[in-house]
DNA sequence: ATGACCATGTAATCCGTTACATGATTCG
DNA sequence: CGAATCATGTAACGGATTACATGGTCAT
């Protein structure tokens, strides 16, 4: 299970299940997404398997933190997963199929109200990593190659991240645009 | 459920449970992955649901064909589905989060192994989607806004896949030299 | 006092995968 | 004779979401 390895990869610094939620929020939330709910019971598997430990700390404010540790077996089912190679899974993209679709409606408006709300979806996305690497840009003005092995790693991320999220932007425009120009074509002929 | 409306969309003709899954192969497996075994308990639950209905016929080799055909229902909630807006679905990206963790290995010769595979992978599904808007425009050599409305559509879908995986594989080419020049740089220190 | 945040969890349900089960026809 | 393709399904399991349940602290 990925998810699994993903919190192995997170708990580099022993962390709660709410601190990991955070860091889903922060970081991994433009690659991954997991609720509490799924994230207690994750590490409650995992401490079971014996990649992580657990303690309870008294929290300045609320409950007892259960605080989770990775063990080194944890740390070399990880190393495993990376060594593994890359993991790309199937892709369940329900716009494409809903723009498919579009063509049996036989009307272009509607298909541009699709897209130009796809659009908006899209660039939203984008925004936020755009700010993500030009904060990372301005804490170290060097090049990105000098920076330490985490900093450049994420930023690997993130540049990626900004590099396919901008040719979803470009792709939405010129679907517009392919569109609009069928529109006014059949306005035309009408 | 997202896979309900992608086959109610599919169900424009007739069709069995294995044509679907060949139609699955062919246009949606860019998008979405459906096996047989998710199929067809999935089409009698649609047809419970009386979005449609079913009759079985002798087939030329095999056993019963049973063919499922979309009742007004079925296509009053497909038009739903559609003027709902787009579904973008949070995204799962197991390979962001292992090029993350890279880091922590300290080892940019292992990031590099990665970077690599990854392009590779991701060439492979780019030349399907090339060849597919190829034929499609060798088919009509018109601009595709004067296609009918399928076709228009379907290249719309191709053309936005083409050009995502395109910036993926340029994303791959920036992080590999990147990486590369952070290795040349570490070497030269050593 | 009300709402936001801290903090942990369980239960029911749903979606998807893997494995199992069956049997006919056609081509080499 | 064996493999591929046609054709339909069930069962067990695992992963993810939604809803439920609880209760303390802090700021307004």
């Amino acid at each position: 299970m990925s998810l699994e390895h993903i919190m192995l990869g997170m708990l580099r610094r022993p962390a709660s299940g709410y601190d990991l939620r955070k860091q889903f929020e922060e970081g991994p939330r433009h690659f991954w997404a997991a609720r509490l709910s799924q994230i207690y019971p994750t590490l409650q598997r995992m401490e079971r398997s014996r990649w992580l430990t657990s303690t309870t700390t008294p929290s300045p404010r609320g409950p007892q933190r259960r605080v989770y540790r990775r063990t080194a077996e944890g740390t070399r089912v990880l190393r495993r997963w990376l060594a593994g190679g890359a993991e790309v899974g199937a892709e369940r993209l329900a716009w494409v199929g809903q723009l498919i679709f579009f063509g049996e409606l036989r009307d272009p408006r509607r298909t541009l109200r699709f897209l130009r709300e796809l659009r908006r979806t899209f660039a939203s996305g984008l925004d936020l990593l755009e700010s993500a690497e030009h904060h990372l840009r301005r804490v170290d003005r060097r090049s990105p190659a000098r920076w330490d092995h985490d900093a450049f790693h994420e930023f690997l991320c993130i540049r990626m991240g900004v590099r396919v999220r901008r040719a979803r932007l470009r792709a939405c425009d010129e679907a517009i645009a392919l569109t609009s120009s069928r529109l006014r074509r059949g306005r035309d002929e009408t």
